[in-house]
DNA sequence: CATCGATGTTTATTTGAAGCAACGTATAAC
DNA sequence: GTTATACGTTGCTTCAAATAAACATCGATG
């Protein structure tokens, strides 16, 4: 990253909590398969450095590297409910008869919410 | 080479496929909301360009801003189910009686899986 | 309890992620 | 249709993510 975002370098602690949580989860699935850190390393095509950061739910780390080494895992799938449209009830309450493919433009001193 | 890695790069296909999968479902519960990614982008800190990249899956993209994404549209929750040890059953088969904290060692030219 | 591999940590280096500005397109609100 | 705004895209700059080497520590296993 480049211009340090707020998002990466103090995440809300909710997301700071999720992360080392999915970190925590990743690191149990590893050892029941008894692999080394490494092993998850070379089948996503990282460095064991990086494992070592998603094991510790590093804000700043990509998203294909969590998810590769869900894959890695064999835990991708665990990821297809991330958001689901289908079971976002408040979404569905929220959206309107028709489906706009924009947000609703807003006045130029809208300051709500 | 020092910042790119085979999983940022060109990630597995089924890793790919899941990002862009969670980067529409997160553009249709912002639209939902009649949220502009302006709007994701100052709740979370970050610009609306890397809202963007959140909503096309882009691999590189921090975990943090995909994480805040959830975050921002309530979503967060979600998240929770991910990996989690409880639901791994593969895993739970597989651990040993005890719970090593460790990987088991391999022998030097150890070249099985 | 000794060995040696797995993992934590530091430092240095390199590259790309993220910010920003600018321009063009698409769309919703009128 | 007109217009203001949301969104897509590009080029550029900046700085942190990722790598690798080196060393320390932890812990599984004999």
């Amino acid at each position: 990253m480049a211009n340090s975002s707020r998002i990466n370098e103090a995440p809300p602690a909710a997301v700071a909590e999720a992360l080392k949580r999915l970190g925590r989860n990743i690191r149990t699935a590893r050892l029941r398969r008894k692999l080394r850190m490494q092993d998850v390393a070379e089948r996503i095509g990282a460095s064991r450095y990086t494992v070592a950061d998603i094991e510790k739910g590093k804000p700043g780390t990509s998203m294909a590297a969590y998810a590769g080494a869900l894959w890695a895992l064999g835990l991708l799938d665990t990821m297809n409910e991330l958001a689901d449209p289908d079971r976002d009830e408040e979404g569905k309450t929220l959206e309107s008869v028709r489906s706009p493919k924009q947000a609703p433009r807003r006045r130029k001193l809208d300051n709500d919410f």
